[in-house]
DNA sequence: AAACATACTTACTTATTAGTAAGTAAGCAA
DNA sequence: TTGCTTACTTACTAATAAGTAAGTATGTTT
C-alpha cells in the first residue's frame, strides 16, 4: 500500500498527538506527562515512547500539525475567496470556538509562558508558527484597508501582532474570568476594525 | 521590638519571595521548585518549607504582595494626580520595565496558562488581583474619555480588559519574537487611544 | 514455514518533586 | 544557667517524571 504506516499504527499516533495537544492546552507543557496520555489511552506510557521517542519530539509535533493545519485552512478556496472581514471572523471564530470549549487557549498563549523551558527546537517551531499567522493577518488587513472594508492605523503588520497578541490573551482571560469577558474583549475588537456605516 | 520579625528571618523570608516571584515569572509556576530558590539562595530546599510550608502558599503570597504594590502605587499621590492620559503612560511604563527586562512577562501572563493546575487559592486571587487592576484601568479610561484625552469606542470596562489582555500578551510575544515586536503593540495601543490632534 | 516488522508490555533506572520529622546552633529572656 | 524561639540542616518518604532495554503477541512478507 502507499500508506506511511499500517492503519492501527496511525490510529494510535494521531490519538497520541491528538491527546497530548488536548493536553497541552488544557495545562501547559510542564504539566503533563505521557501517564496522563496513556491512562486516557489505556495503553502503558512505553507506549508513547514507541511513537515519539521523545516529550520533546512529541512537542514539536503538535506544533507542525497546527502549522499544517494553519497552511491547509489559509489556503482553502472556502478561506481565500472570502472578502478581508468575513476572513477576520473567520480567524475570529476559531478562537469562539476555544473559548466555548473548555475554555481551550491557543498554542501560542499554552506555550509563550513556559517558553524559556521549552527545548530550542519546539521555541524555533513556535516562532515560524506564529510568525507565519501574523503574516498572514497583515496581508488580510492591508487588503481590507485598501478596499475601504476594514480600518486601522498603522502599519498592517504591528496591527496583525496586536490583534493577534489580544486574541491569544483573551483566551487566557476566558479561562481566568469566564466566557463572558472573553466575548467583550472580542467586541471590542471587531467594532474597532469594522468601519461604522453611516446609513 | 515592634517588628513583627527578627531583621534575618524577615531578609530570608523577602528574598525567597522575591526569588519565587522572578523564577515564576521566567518559568512559569509549574516549571520552578524549591530546589531552584535554595541553590539561588545557598540554603537547603527545607529551609524554603520552614517560610512557606507549601508551594501553594508561596505562590499565594507572591500573588498578594503584587496585589498590595499594585494599591500602592494606584494610589501613590505621584500616580492619582496624574491626568488620564499620564496614568495610562505609568501603567504602559510597568510592562516596558518587564519587556526590557528578561523579558520577564506580568504575573497574570505567567499564571493563566498553568490556570487549570493551580491550587484553588492561587486561582481566586489573580481572579481579585486581575479584577481589581482592570477596574482600575477602566476608571481611568472613563475619566479620560469623559474630558477629552482618551478615545475608545464601547464600555469603558470592555476596552479595559481589551488593553490589559493586549499587554500581557505582548510580553509574551516579546519573548518569543523579541521586544522591537512589544513596542510594535504597545504604539500601536498607545497611537488608538490619543486623539489625534487636529493642529 | 521461516523471517521480519509492528506495536506494544514489563520491568527497570535515574532524576526530581513537594513535603516531613528530627536534630542543632545561636541568640534572647527569665 | 535554664529554657524558649528562630532559623535553619540532615535525612528521609512517597510520588512522579522522562526515558530505556528486553521481551512478546500479532500479524505480513517471502
Amino acid at each position: 500500500m502507499s500508506t506511511a504506516a499500517p492503519a492501527t499504527a496511525f490510529d494510535t499516533r494521531t490519538r497520541i498527538l491528538h491527546l497530548a495537544e488536548e493536553l497541552l492546552l488544557a495545562r501547559g507543557f510542564n504539566a503533563f506527562s505521557y501517564q496522563h496520555i496513556a491512562k486516557e489511552l489505556g495503553v502503558k506510557p512505553a507506549a508513547i515512547h514507541y511513537h515519539y521517542p521523545s516529550k520533546e519530539e512529541l512537542g514539536a509535533a503538535i506544533i507542525q500539525r497546527q502549522q499544517r493545519r494553519l497552511r491547509k485552512w489559509r489556503d482553502l478556496p472556502r478561506v481565500t475567496e472570502l472578502t478581508p472581514p468575513q476572513q477576520l471572523d473567520a480567524l475570529l471564530d476559531v478562537y469562539r470556538h476555544r473559548a466555548a470549549h473548555g475554555p481551550q487557549v491557543c498554542l501560542f498563549g499554552a506555550l509563550a509562558a513556559d517558553f524559556l523551558t521549552l527545548p530550542a527546537v519546539m521555541q524555533q517551531e513556535l516562532r515560524t508558527f506564529s510568525g507565519e499567522l501574523t503574516h498572514w493577518l497583515a496581508g488580510v488587513l492591508a487588503a481590507g484597508r485598501a478596499d475601504g472594508s476594514l480600518q486601522f492605523s498603522g502599519h498592517p503588520f504591528s496591527k496583525a501582532a496586536q490583534v493577534l497578541t489580544t486574541l491569544a490573551g483573551s483566551l487566557q482571560v476566558a479561562r481566568v474570568h469566564g466566557e463572558e469577558q472573553f466575548h467583550y474583549i472580542l467586541r471590542q475588537l471587531r467594532t474597532e476594525l469594522l468601519p461604522t456605516r453611516e446609513a
